[in-house]
RNA sequence: GUGGUUGUAGCUCAGCUGGUUAGAGCGCUGGAUUGUGGUUCCAGAGGUCGCCGGUUCGAACCCGGUCUUCCACCCCA
């Protein structure tokens, strides 16, 4: 080893205790994909640059991770575009491939080469790393997991609904209480943009709009008057600012800020059909509220938007979102198919889960029974034993060579495994094996022959 | 992509205005205890001070570059 290996930035390595971790999110989440109904499929790491170029604004091409051509690579470049160090020329001549940017997006090419063969709605979920060229803060890697639910050819709002039970039903089901379910609606901002005559910049308008609880009312105003809305239209705007009280005071407000937008009105109607259907049903670990400032993934939801917010004790941004677009498929040549879906964020969610201690203490327990090893004669009959109790489902094993006994009951402690067993030649001797609990450290022993009352004890 | 920040033993961190042999706690190894971990005591090992270059008689410390970490933007899970 000349250098010090690394690895990239934003990359990691997981320790078996983190993949432990990381494997109790991921069970409870797939856990209840399926359980409404979801199936899972996979999809490259690695998608045709054409593919993924283009799907998520200028933003987005920024951060897709480029793979350069294989062989002489040079080779395609035309000679204006590098000598003008074009790299918008440029880049497509280098690479024809990319790494997956999100779930969605393969998802949607997924679908239209696979239309013949899937029946529609298709409930699909997606467990798989992304990568983003981005630059890495607390929370935000190049490479991370998403977890994604989503239907194809489902309109109307059942589903939406569905999603929001998913949400709380995985959220309680990892006792992560206190997350908030934000709730907004495409057509209920460009409903606003609309009315308040700044129609024509809605992107411009929603990003501002989306500051509001960060930088505050004054910045936001600040920063559409900077991008060109008008004074009037801002004027205009002013209930959106002053949004407060309960939902249904929330929502009476938008219908009256609305009632000049048809578009408008169907967001807002959409909503409050969504909201009390919620309510209705209840929810066990997470609260669903309306939020007009929410104003996420523009470049293709056109109805509902969802985000959810880690509890407010932590410090992390979202740790999931999704929406419903009407045409995703649209961009591979497969129209009018409606699909809705959201995303967790396996990686945030840990971090969440870790800084509120929320991880149960066996998960880092990967031995049930350890069995000291004291010699060949002896590590024969512990084997035999170990092999009977792995046969029953229990996580047993021995140690591979007989060194002291000492050192093995400590290996045996720092891998918390609750029950040692000895068998030297005093055991051997009488025919019995010797179990510590070593949380109480307590010893007894049992007859070889009666290795399946040990089993029974253990608990399952 | 913009601005800032961090890097010293396996881990968490000290290290004065630049000064000779870079420290602590925890962990690790051995012993007290050759069939008993988690407590205690004793001893020991372990460092190109992120990396490259510069200034200086002399650099962990100052300067430049680079990589990394974290933070604020941008954006987002």
């Amino acid at each position: 080893m000349a250098q010090k290996p690394s690895i990239p930035k934003g990359t990691r390595d997981f320790s078996p205790q983190e993949v432990a971790r990381r494997n109790y999110i991921t069970g409870a989440i797939r856990e209840q994909f399926e359980r409404f109904g979801f199936q899972p499929i996979e999809t490259p790491s690695f998608e045709n640059y054409d593919t993924l170029m283009g799907k998520y604004g200028e933003e987005g091409d920024r951060l897709i991770f480029k793979i350069l051509n294989s062989g002489d690579y040079l080779k395609k470049v035309d000679e204006s575009a590098w000598s003008e160090k074009d790299v918008v020329r440029l880049t497509p001549q280098l690479s024809e491939k990319a790494l997956r940017y999100d779930l969605t997006v393969p998802f949607a090419r997924y679908v239209v080469m696979h239309q013949n063969e899937i029946e529609f709605p298709f409930k699909r979920y997606q467990i798989q790393p992304v990568w983003r060229a981005d630059r890495p803060q607390r929370g935000r890697f190049r490479e991370f997991y998403q977890c994604d639910a989503d239907v194809v050819g489902a309109p109307g709002i059942v589903q939406e609904l569905e999603f929001i039970q998913l949400y709380d039903r995985v959220f309680a089901s990892l006792g992560l209480e206190g997350v908030t379910i934000k709730l907004n609606h495409r057509k209920v901002l460009s409903g606003i943009a609309e009315v308040i005559g700044a129609g024509d910049r809605l992107t411009d308008f929603t990003v501002a709009l989306d500051k509001l609880d960060k930088i505050g009312r004054d910045k936001v105003e600040a920063e559409m008057a900077q991008k060109g809305i008008s004074p009037d239209s801002i004027r205009r705007a002013a209930p959106l600012f002053e949004m407060q009280g309960s939902t249904s005071e929330q929502l009476g407000a938008l219908k009256k800020l609305l009632a000049g937008s048809a578009a408008g009105r169907e967001g807002v109607g959409e909503l409050e059909e969504i909201l009390a259907q919620t309510e209705a049903l209840g929810l066990r670990a997470a609260t669903c509220q309306l939020d007009v400032t929410l104003a996420r993934g523009l470049n293709y939801y056109t109805g509902t938007i969802f985000e959810v917010a880690a509890p407010e004790a932590v410090n992390m941004g979202s740790i999931g979102g999704g929406g419903r677009y009407d045409d995703l498929t649209g961009i591979f040549g497969l129209n009018d198919v409606s699909g809705v879906g959201i995303s967790f964020g396996l990686d945030r969610i840990y971090l969440v889960m870790e800084e509120l201690g929320l991880f149960p203490e066996t998960l880092d327990r990967a031995l049930d029974v350890f069995c000291i090893n004291f010699g060949e004669e002896e590590a024969r009959e512990a084997l035999k034993l170990v092999m009977r109790l792995r046969s029953r489902g229990i996580r047993a094993d021995l140690y591979p060579n007989d060194t002291k006994v000492g050192k093995q009951f400590k290996y045996a402690d720092k891998r918390e495994v609750p029950y040692v067993v000895l068998i030297g030649d005093e055991e051997l001797r009488a025919g019995q094996f010797t179990v510590r609990d070593m949380r109480k450290g307590e010893q007894r022993s049992y007859p070889l022959e009666a290795w399946s009352d040990f089993a029974d004890s253990l608990e399952p």
